[in-house]
DNA sequence: ATCAATTATTTTGCATGCAAATTAAATTAT
DNA sequence: ATAATTTAATTTGCATGCAAAATAATTGAT
């Protein structure tokens, strides 16, 4: 029987697996904030800038921009943020963060802690190879786009 | 500024970022065989052992269990497998893969390596110790639920 | 200057992922 | 033996992810 096509030696599969998995276990830690995990990415994005661009938000968040539409509408109908046409060209808008969006911030700088608690058994010496054999794969990738 | 919450800190945002690009490359793959990814995981599973019950299924493929529901509806319209209640246990559905859902995977045994073609630039090695470090993250995911 | 091509964003249609509720059948407790 | 509990699957409601089509505004070509 041919190995190529067992579950267990597909990466993909682990990489299927271990998105779902993040993703279910910020769920109840995102709760205190009343955000999902594509929510918290885009909270992220802004956190770190505010008052971008929809494309710039896109590029950083590497959210599907039809996705991306419906969150900002989410988050803005939550007082998150707000959005607002760009003067110089009216076919960009510009996301800013509320003062609301801005004290969220605050509150989520607990969660990353949090989040590597659960994940104690990952040495820091591991977690840094990690990331960096994931970096080289996401190169991998980009070079196909 | 805090560097906690930086996206290029997360190692979430790379599953994250990673899974989707894994599942968009797959797609025009699976276009041959009119399936998405998840339709493709779950064929995997039953490649390597047909007829196994629904919860066996879930088991290996990790696929939540009311989205298979629907991907078992779609793969038997399509013809690759059909399902029949355990008579032991009539509360039990054991799925079989069809003739053309063996003949399926004739086809799919060259998609494990077109994927691998796109991932050139990942060494054998890398990839190894990276699998070694995705179980290992999945076993702290696991010693959580 | 006007029309065609390009760009930014949204909308649409389909396929999950997830938690919670529901249904049906088997098992357990009394 | 019958009710309460547990188990296997499905259904439901909501939130994406994705490709393709549609909009709106800007830029480019003639």
């Amino acid at each position: 029987m041919s190995e190529l096509l067992k579950l267990e030696n597909q990466l993909c599969h682990r990489f299927y697996t271990l998105s779902n998995a993040f993703t279910r276990t910020y769920r109840p830690l995102l709760a205190t904030l009343d955000i999902t995990y594509p929510q918290y990415v885009t909270l992220m994005a802004l956190w770190e800038q505010s008052g971008i661009t929809i494309a710039e938000l896109l590029e950083k968040s590497m959210i599907d921009g039809g996705a991306m539409s419906l969150i900002l509408k989410k988050l803005e109908a939550k007082g998150f943020l707000y959005i607002a046409k760009d003067e110089q060209d009216k076919r960009v808008k510009r996301v800013m963060l509320s003062e609301k969006g801005k004290e969220a911030k605050i509150v989520a700088e607990s969660i990353p802690q949090q989040m590597l608690c659960k994940l104690d058994g990952m040495s820091h010496a591991e977690s840094k190879q990690l990331v960096h054999l994931l970096d080289k794969l996401h190169g991998c990738f980009a070079s196909i786009e």
